[in-house]
DNA sequence: TGGATACGCAACCATATGGTTGCATATTGT
DNA sequence: ACAATATGCAACCATATGGTTGCGTATCCA
């Protein structure tokens, strides 16, 4: 990390890896997929800047981003008098991991189904 | 803006391609997640056979069905009294989309912060 | 025909959510 | 020290959300 600002490893209050509701649900506002957005192609941000970017208040966008933390989605430190977020892609993989499996659930379903209508079809 | 000589475009209730919050909203509450797994292994089912597996009443599970419809992620129909309720995988894979670019400009900006600090860094 | 099954609709309720404003605190720089 | 900047905290508000119950309707089947 070349981020001075980025405390040690917090790993605490975070979501569980195995609760991808939560990172859907935070990715599911509108404001907040725009902090994850931001944050990805420009890296860290103060609160400041991200407010810049954002039509809602300095609050607003600190409420999403303790939101994100709690997916465990993005991470905080401090810089002198700004707080700095930064991203955290674990849990971007994980929930890529979810849709990946449940999609793979579905085509073994089609692939069920394909040989349930080869097996038992019209003949 | 749309140009009332173009061809009208046909309007959809559902989500836009372009509208992956909506999407990740869907699936961000735990009970309509397991809607969307359970259509995904299973196949498409009624109301009730989803209720059946469900912790809530019918006519909750009946809201979750109508919120992934506008999310675009299932889609129902009628056989006979019963309604079934089918996984559209589309919107899904809208969303492993959104997820690889975003995860893909988060390497890229890595990549971009090493070439900085190969060029600027500590010599 | 009549009962059981499957569902839709509407009203209602408690809480969560997203947003704001106001004010206090800490840090920076002159 | 002082003004400007960056943030934290708390109260407050309107609406959205998730859930329920009650009741009406359509369909299947004996």
């Amino acid at each position: 990390m070349a981020d001075p600002a980025l405390p040690r490893r917090r790993r605490r209050r975070t979501a569980a890896a195995g609760d991808p509701a939560r990172v859907f649900a935070a990715l599911g506002e509108p404001a907040r997929l725009r902090i994850v957005s931001r944050l990805c192609d420009a890296g860290p941000l103060s609160i400041a800047r991200l407010t810049e970017g954002a039509r809602v208040s300095r609050q607003a966008v600190t409420k999403h981003l303790h939101a994100l933390e709690q997916a465990g989605l993005v991470q905080g430190g401090r810089a002198g008098r700004e707080q700095i977020w930064a991203l955290r892609p674990e849990r971007l993989g994980d929930a890529q991991r979810y849709l990946d499996r449940i999609s793979q659930q579905w085509d073994e379903a089609l692939q069920r189904l394909q040989a349930f209508v080869e097996d038992d079809g019209p003949a």
